[in-house]
DNA sequence: GCCAACGTTGGC
DNA sequence: GCCAACGTTGGC
């Protein structure tokens, strides 16, 4: 996904400062939904929903949705049907959404979002001189969406993977079945169960160590000063994404 | 529609 | 950088 920020200008084309987020793709086998009150098409939201959405710092971090004017930006950049019809059918303004870093040195729940406009056709995918661009998506019908998210909460200390694996260990963890724990779990935007998220938000993020530590400051400072190392990766991100790819065979299997 | 080949994600 | 595990593509 990417930014581009406000939310209200970019109704036409004009992709102020954007930026490439994650690469969507992914596998989500479990993860069930709250049940959906009306048909697909409203976006009546009756029911809180929760998500966790990917993204790597290096390309898009959470620092940088805090620098964003109102701290709000669009989800763009999207190309995985599994994520797309999350975000297009199951997001509604209201909803909140777990900000996770990928690839990185500790990857983690960095932020918390809501979703503040609702699914909207992400117009990059007619844009040819985005690597986003899709030459079979056909205006009328747009294949790719994104919503526009705002940052709620930068978490003054991440929680890691590592620590929700281990919490998801622990007998009659709400967080055992979680997406993101899933064996092979891939994809960039995931549905986060209402137990998964108040756990999370309650133990994990309000008093982990037994400290409030959610500070309430939205300001942008201290990029790489107080984040976690995860700044000073400044701009291999062309290297990482253009030259780094690695094929793997999977033949044989 | 199947399935092998290929491409990507993302933790480690 | 490695590699498991997934998604997509395209021949048939």
């Amino acid at each position: 996904m990417s930014i581009c920020s406000s939310p209200n200008k970019d109704s036409d084309n004009t992709a102020p400062q954007s930026r490439k987020l994650h690469k969507a793709a992914g596998a989500l086998s479990t993860a069930p939904l709250p049940p959906e009150t009306t048909s697909k098409g409203s976006k009546v939201s009756s029911t809180r929903r929760y998500f966790l959405m990917k993204s790597e710092p290096d390309v898009f971090s959470v620092d940088d949705l805090a620098a964003q004017p109102n701290q709000t930006g669009c989800w763009e950049g999207v190309r995985n049907y599994q994520a797309r019809n999350l975000m297009r059918d199951h997001m509604h303004v209201g909803d909140q959404a777990f900000f996770y870093h990928s690839s990185c040195k500790v990857p983690g729940i960095v932020g918390i979002m809501e979703v503040s406009r609702a699914a909207y056709p992400d117009h990059f995918q007619w844009d040819k001189g985005s690597k986003y661009y899709d030459a079979g998506s056909d205006r009328e019908a747009p294949r790719w969406w994104m919503v526009d998210i705002t940052l709620q909460e930068r978490l003054e200390e991440k929680v890691p993977l590592e620590v929700l694996r281990e919490e998801a260990l622990k007998p009659g963890s709400p967080l055992a079945g979680m997406a993101l724990l899933q064996k092979g779990s891939r994809l960039s935007v995931q549905p986060v169960r209402e137990e998964e998220w108040k756990f999370i938000h309650e133990k994990l993020i309000m008093a982990p160590k037994g400290t409030g530590v959610v500070r309430e400051e939205r300001g942008e400072e201290g990029k790489t000063s107080s984040t976690d190392g995860e700044g000073e990766k400044g701009e291999k991100k062309d290297e990482k994404r253009l030259g780094g790819k690695k094929k793997k065979r999977r033949t044989g299997t």
